[in-house]
Order: structure tokens, then sequence, then C-alpha cells
RNA sequence: UGGGUUGUCGCCAAGCGGUAAGGCACAGGACUUUGACUCCUGCAUUCGCAAGUUCGAAUCUUGCCAGCCCAGCCA
């Protein structure tokens, strides 16, 4: 028995307005169209890893359950052997476990159902609603006619029942190769909708299966597959993304010839594709930069993979925000990434540790403070969440500052570190600039700077304000780190030494953007070029699980779909 | 020259005949031990365009225009 899902966990989708699909549902719910439970589905195929689009696909259905009480299925929709493999489904069910949707013990895979499918076949071919057909993959393409010209009718297409039976069953039992005969549902050449001019159903596949091994040498397509795994399931609501609308027709046209076996068949209900600014989705692109080493991996941070989104410090809290928050599209849409960002911000401001990183150090001598002697200075780790607490950090003669914090020359408005000026260092003093050291070539390398004993942090120092406050470190005791969204680099290690674990670090100074030619060109060359642009900037993310002295700095793996056509 | 589908602010997105929600982004201002955060304020007399119906339309009708999808023995 499925296990229906708790209405009482989570929040997503809850108390909102119902979306366009789920009005749908909800209108079914009121006619008594279907005399069991809501059920939807998400039918991946196990050929890729999840991002952040199976995730909204994932979300409606599942959210739809929820909503009305009902029952959700993963099934991994895996009717061709070529493409499919075990390393999927596993990584596609601990996606969907980490991400917040677990389909428990609802977990089933269309390749069991390739027997019962193969059975209404022959009921299919009995009623003369199927045949086999002889036309070669070329034969069968010209045959099919064009958007504007009806298709003609194969040579094969009045078999004998007899006849169909015989040779289907030859085509199970291996006798002839691929491409040699197909099973093809007897619908009409001449209808507007390709899809509906006698489309292969079945065809000959000279290869084992990752499940079902050598059994079958036969496959059923997703076409006639697909709705025929609903119904098995009890499935009411079929919903898919968008490009499978002139479908439609199709399945509902098989479920009908087999009405006789499913009196009340679930309905097909498109959305459309979510695409988010600078990011790759489409598996076939993301297994290209996989596979040809211009990503690490499929968790690489840089991609919109769970596993990516996951190790780049996302959390599920913030993409069920999210996907809440850009509801659910009619028609194709392309999210702008910094809603993306905002939902993290939004999630992690109040619970997530803040920690001071110095990204690209300037370092600093106080040339007041006493050589050799140092103290530890409290900061607070979440300025509005005090139940983070506090942390303490060493303070010296010797520290670094944010190079970008400093202006020789300061221009008009600039507040922060200049010659004679004097600011405050966070948890800290307030420190001048007394001198500059350069190098040969006139750049800063040091700042020589007094500090003022008196104005020591939490102090009831008043006498003089300062109009900025920096981030430091000490610059004997730190150690390159892992860096979030809105992370700074450089970390400082010597945080009371009581967490193990990194905590995901948010450094609210600063969103971070830097250029990276060196990832632009590897995608330029991985990537046809007609239909990506590159765009120059990503953002400083961090990969919290990496090892400390692998120092990353991620850029995104960024690409626009079609710009040059938008212009 | 076919079929399907969508068109509300830069981006998402409510609205479903009664006179344009919200979020992101952006811009001002206040606050500030980070120029962040937070808080105020501003941001579609108009809903792809044009006619029509109506006391009244983004919502109904007609025509036009634009975008997206479809010709796998992929899913």
């Amino acid at each position: 028995m499925p296990e229906e899902i708790s209405e009482t966990n989570e929040n997503e989708s809850g108390g909102s307005a119902l979306n366009f699909l789920e009005r749908i549902i909800e209108e079914d719910i009121r006619d008594n169209v279907y005399h069991r439970s809501v059920h939807t589905r998400f039918p991946p195929e196990p050929n890729g890893y999840l991002h952040i689009g199976s995730l909204y696909a994932i979300n409606i259905n599942h959210g739809a359950a929820k909503r009305f009480g009902g029952v959700f299925n993963l099934r991994f929709d895996d009717t061709n052997p070529l493409k499919e493999d075990m390393e999927y489904v596993g990584a596609i069910i601990e996606d969907m476990k980490w991400a917040g949707y677990d389909p428990g013990e609802n977990i089933f895979f269309g390749s069991d159902y390739f027997e019962t499918i193969y059975e209404l076949t022959i009921n299919l071919i009995e009623n003369g609603q199927a045949f086999v057909c002889d036309l070669s993959p070329d034969e069968l393409r010209e045959s099919r006619g064009t958007l504007t010209t009806p298709g003609v009718n194969s040579p094969y297409r009045n078999r004998s029942v007899e006849e169909n039976l015989k040779l289907f069953e030859g085509m199970k039992n291996g006798l002839y190769n691929p491409g040699e005969k197909v099973l093809r549902a007897k619908i009409d050449m001449a209808s507007a909708n390709i899809n509906m001019r006698d489309p292969t159903i079945y065809r000959v596949l000279n290869a084992d299966h990752y499940r079902s091994g050598d059994k079958w040498r036969v496959y059923p397509m997703y076409d006639y597959a697909h709705p025929i795994q609903d119904a098995i399931e009890g499935i009411t609501h079929s919903m898919c993304s968008f490009e499978f609308k002139d479908h439609r027709p199709l399945y509902e046209w098989v479920l009908n010839a087999l009405s006789f076996a499913f009196p009340e068949p679930p309905k097909q209900r498109e959305f459309g594709r979510m695409n988010i600014t600078g990011a790759i989705t489409g598996k076939r692109y993301l297994r290209q930069l996989v596979s040809q080493g211009y990503a690490d991996g499929w968790d690489d941070p840089r991609l919109p993979t769970v596993k990516g989104l996951r190790r780049r410090g996302f959390t599920v809290e913030s993409i069920h925000d999210f996907l809440g928050e850009i509801g659910v599209a009619r028609d194709n849409s392309t999210v702008d990434i910094s809603m993306l960002e905002n939902s993290l911000r939004k999630d992690l401001k109040p619970k997530a540790k803040t920690v001071m990183a110095v990204l690209d150090p300037l370092p600093v001598e106080i040339i007041n403070y006493p050589e050799g002697a140092d103290e530890w200075v409290e900061v607070e780790n979440n300025a509005e969440n005090p139940e983070l607490g506090i942390r303490k950090l060493p303070f010296s003669r010797n520290l670094l500052v944010e190079r970008e914090d400093f202006m020789e020359v300061p221009e008009k408005g600039f507040r922060r570190l200049f010659p004679g000026n004097e600011v405050r260092l966070k948890g800290a003093y307030f420190i001048k600039c007394e001198e500059v050291l350069k190098d040969d070539n006139g750049a800063a390398v040091k700042l020589l700077c007094t500090y003022d004993p008196a104005t020591k942090s939490g102090g009831s120092f008043t006498e003089r304000k300062v109009k900025a406050t920096l981030h430091w470190l000490d610059a004997a005791r730190t150690l390159p780190a892992r860096v979030n969204l809105y992370g700074r680099l450089l970390l400082n290690e010597n945080i009371t030494g009581e967490e193990p674990n990194w905590p995901r670090l948010v450094d609210p100074a600063s969103l971070i953007v830097m250029e990276n030619a060196r990832m632009e060109e590897s995608l330029s060359a991985a990537l046809p070029e007609d239909k990506f642009q590159f765009i120059r900037h990503g953002y400083f993310v961090c990969d919290i699980h990496s090892k400390p002295e692998e120092k990353l700095v991620f850029n995104r793996i960024v690409a626009l779909k079609d710009t040059k056509k938008k212009g």
C-alpha cells in the first residue's frame, strides 16, 4: 500500500493560493472524477543527476499530492536500456531525500511493468490498433510527412492480426535486429499532430537492461509506456513539462484503447519549464560538462545540480522558499538567479554563524601595539541572533585587512582606510593609518597604523566616532577556508576551536563578483556557440565539505541561452 | 504554407466583468561596531496591438502581431 503524504510536515505550498494545476485537481475532486485519492508522480529517467529544474517539477507533483492529502510516487522511467544506469537511481533517491521530497516506500520502476505492458499490447494488436512495420528508420521518417504535409500509410499497415501477433512475438524473442521491425499504433497518418501519425510504440533493442537484464529484446517507447505506467500506479494527475503538450492526445489515445483495463485513466497536464539566468540546466549539457571534465563532477558547486547547490551551501529551506516564491508557470520562464540567492539569504540570515574572512589581504602593522603581545577580542556570531553566541578572535600587532578597504588617495565619499583616517576594526579598536609602505611599483604592501586602547569594543568610549568598520584577521593565525556565497576567503581558524564542523559562512559585508576567463573559454569549447552566450561574471561560492587547504574560489558555470537572438 | 501553446513592470507572479496584489531587481532617505543588515519611500492611469460588446474589460468577442514547442526505432 502506498503511503499517504502527511499534511502536517513542512509547509511547502501550504496556505498559499492554488496554482492553476492544483485548481484543475480541485475541480476533479469536486466533480468526483476519481474514486481514489489524488495521486501524482515524478518520473525521471535514470540517466543523469537531479538539478534545480527537476526540483521544480518534483515540487509541483509532490506539492499537489500533499495539498490534497494524496499520494506521491517516484518512478524511474527506464524504458531505454541504452541510456540508463543504476548509478543514477541511487543518486536521484538520495537527492530527493535531501531536498525534502522523500518518496518513502513509493519508489517504482517502469521496467517492472514490462510484462504487463507486453500483455496489454497483445490486446491492442488483437483489437487491430497496432501493427508491425518493416519500414527502415529512414523510410519511416520519410513516410511520416512534414509539419505541413501529411504522412502516408505504411505498406504494412493492413497486416492481419494473426501476422502482427506472430511478428511481434518474434520481435520479443529476438528474431529481428534493431531497425528491422517496430510495432506502431494505428492512428492517423494525416493528423496535424505528428505524434499521432502511427507512432512507434515498441522497438527492438539488443541491449541488456540495467534491471531486467537480458529478458527483453523489445522495449516500449516513452509515449506508449508512460500512460500505462501512470495508470498501473493509479496516478490521477500526471503533471509534466510543456514539451509533452503535443503528446497528450497520444497519452489519451493509449489509455482509451486500454480502457477495459483502466476505467478511470489519469490525466496528463503540463506546466512551463523553469530556467534560471546564468545556469545551465538540461541533463544533456550537464552530462557534457561533467564527462568532458569542464566540471569536477555532478557535485561541482558551479553547477545547478542538487548536489552542486548543496555543496555550494544552499539549504533545503531556501530551495523550498524559492520554489514557493516562483510559482508554477504556464509557459517557459527564466527566473533571475537573484531570487534564489535572496531565498538563501533570507534563510541563513538568522541562523548562520557569521565570520570574518579577508579575501585579498593587505598587511597592517599596529606600530603602538606591543611587539609579541596579543589578546582575544569577542565578536558575536550573528548580530541579530544572540543565541548563536560569541567567538573569540586573536588580535595582535600584525593584522590583515581587505585591500579594497584601503585607498591611498581616497575618492570622493570613501570613508574607509586612507592616510590620516581612523576606522574601527570590527570587535576591536579604532585604528588610524599613519604611513603606507609601497613596493617598486608604488603599490601598497603594508599599512603602518596606530590604535587607541580606549576605543576597545564593548567599552563606553564616545568621544569620537568613525565612519567605517572593517573586517580583519590576525596575520599569523589565519587559514585558507571554505567560503560561502557572500563569504570571504582567508578565514581565521582560531575561532575558539570549538567547532570541528564549520558553520555555513555568511559575511553580510558584500557579494563578491569576479571574472574567470579560463572557465569561459572551456565552456565555449564545450557547448554550441549558436545556442549559448557566456556572461562574464559569477559569484564566489563555497564548498562547505571540502578540505581547507583546497582554498576554493569558484565561479558559477554560466551560460545564457539564446541571448544572441534576443539581442 | 500545418498543429499546439503563451503574451500583466527589467525578472518571477496574483488577478477569472467592477475600476492593476506581492516578491526579486533597481532608485532615494533613515539607521548602523562593516557602505551589509533592518526600516521607510518610489517604481504598470495600464495589462502584446487594434477594433467591438458593456454603465463598466487585464478579464467577453473578432482580427492582427510576437515568443515558445512539435517531423527520435530519446525521454
